[in-house]
DNA sequence: TTGTACGCGTTATCAG
DNA sequence: CTGATAACGCGTACAA
């Protein structure tokens, strides 16, 4: 009747039993009478008896939370990595603490302080760029997964796309439409993440005998407005203007192809990192490398279920494979 | 040394003093003289003591996190809505506990359930459609605001858009140029907001003496594909096609949008609820409803700051502001 | 100004 | 199979 403020004590009294019984049948421990169990349960009932999460954590040491730092919560591919990763963690009866670092080293390291202070089962990273040492003197050894990026400084498990392999691909796409003069247009390389976009382009024309053209690589976007600034730059270049582009993250995208719109090239051939709402719908359609969040978040999200289960496994790293989505933006026109 | 395992009981030990003090001076209890309680303060640094976060909970009854629960968090408008929430609960030293619903009342439950058994001190409720009177009855009375809609059978804040007056003055927006012939795409009308919306839209036809023709009404359209659908069957009837939609959601939207290029009827009018990316950069421009998920989320998280300092707070709907942004599209063609 | 002792709700150790 | 009792780490009457 004392709703909600009934505690486990409560329900020991309740069913004559001691507080120990009490506990082991909220923990399903096998030696207790059935009869036994039954009258409990049956208590339990009848106060609308919740267990206290709080005392149990305390208890246990770790709360039954996993943490998830990304870059922003609100940014399309890290929102869909969260849902992702609350999905997975629902089906473990965990919950999700998130926090955005918005690229900003400090705050990260605020963030995670609190998480771990919280005593977070486990840490779910995406770490922004420079140096993560500090990383390794946690204090409780918390299990860790870094996704999407690596840190250098942590041996960590890590659960990323193949960037270098998927960029790759672009271009090869773009190359087997003919495209020669390919631009580049993508976020700064010390991003781990882009660097390793940015090499898998070149990459990708020196396996095709071609020249790397400096001219065309514009790896210093980090918004939509640089990008849109770069794309106009690029394509006001006589005579050795690009054919094609390669968007190497979606937030350049989403200011490219209003600059392609804007300045009427749309017969300029575009591949795009990650896939965007509206992304078909434009004239023509963008063809993406589509960079699953939900697959990454998954995959993150199971291995350090993995890592929970068993702490002494050795770190790795688990590439999500990527596919080409094309949607008829690529072809040369005649 | 013992990095990360010392207690307050191992500082108080190492600054010469009791627990009661150590305490005292972690919680700033200005009762210290000022050279003990440097000592302790050295001390706690010397052993990198970091308080628990747990036992502090315990201790408390409360724990200093708010809870959040929305439909999806890979939403557009919601992932805005949780990155302003986080912001703001950020600054209050507070983390976020993140679930989604995905519409399943059931789901609701299971997570609110799980939210008010960790004792959050707040929780902030995007409610699904259905009665809530079991939220009355929440174990310890947690503060609680509603977001972005109401819930039937229980009495607490509320903050949202004024629906019913956004879309009345998206509706006005395209019979002052020109249009009379409006169709109306949109979710289900069992969803609150939804209701209002389309409350709006009849309220502002009927106040310019307009009848509502209701083989123009699609509410029926909880996602984007069945959007797409209502748009072509709305645009194919002969002669009373309308020359202009009211999309009555950002999910409508996207399967608006593409029906109307992929059909080549750019030149029929569009007024959308709630901007999405891209939305500018399509030919011609989205005219929308801005529907700031971010303004609803900081005046959501406020409204619950004040509830957290004073719990006898009479509740209150607070309404946030909403603009339209003209992009283009809502001329009557010539 | 500082210290002692108890309790928050649970789980774990040991007996019976 | 079951029951007293001691922790978990911290905050707080109450006393000194």
């Amino acid at each position: 009747m004392a709703d909600g403020k009934s505690i486990l004590r409560d329900v020991a009294v309740a069913a004559g039993v001691s507080l120990r019984t009490a506990s082991r049948v909220l923990n399903d421990d096998p030696k207790v009478a059935s009869e036994t169990r039954t009258r409990v349960q049956q208590a339990m009932r009848e106060l609308r008896y919740t267990p206290d999460s709080m005392a149990r954590s305390l208890r246990a040491g770790t709360d039954a939370t996993i943490g998830l730092v990304v870059e922003s919560v609100a940014d399309p591919f890290f929102s869909e990595l969260v849902e992702a990763v609350e999905r997975a963690a629902s089906a473990e009866r965990k919950s999700v603490l998130v926090a955005s670092t918005h690229r900003d080293p400090e705050r990260e390291r605020a963030v995670v302080a609190q998480m771990l202070q919280r005593r977070v089962s486990g840490l779910l990273l995406v770490p922004t760029a420079g140096d993560h040492a500090w990383l390794e003197t946690r204090s409780p050894r918390t299990p860790m997964v870094l996704v999407d990026r690596a840190a250098p400084g942590v041996d960590a498990d890590l659960v990323a796309i193949d960037d270098a392999a998927a960029a790759r691909g672009a271009v090869e796409h773009l190359l087997a439409h003919g495209h020669r003069r390919i631009g580049y247009v993508g976020d700064h390389p010390d991003v781990p993440t882009s660097a390793a976009r940015l090499a898998g382009y070149r990459d990708a024309l020196t396996a095709h005998g071609l020249d790397v053209d400096e001219l065309l690589v514009r790896a210093d976007c980090p918004d939509p407005v640089t990008a849109g600034q770069a794309t106009r730059d690029l394509l006001s270049r006589n005579g050795s203007a690009p054919t094609a582009l390669l968007s190497a993250a979606t937030r350049c995208s989403l200011g490219v192809v209003p600059a392609l719109h804007a300045t009427g090239r749309t017969d300029v051939a575009l591949v795009g990192f990650g896939d965007f709402a509206m992304a078909d719908a434009l004239q023509p359609g963008v063809t993406v490398v589509d960079h699953s969040a939900a697959a990454v978040g998954l995959a993150a999200a199971e291995r350090l279920t993995e890592r929970l289960a068993d702490p002494g496994l050795p770190t790795t790293t688990t590439h999500v494979p990527v596919r080409l989505l094309q949607r008829g933006s690529g072809e040369l026109p005649a």
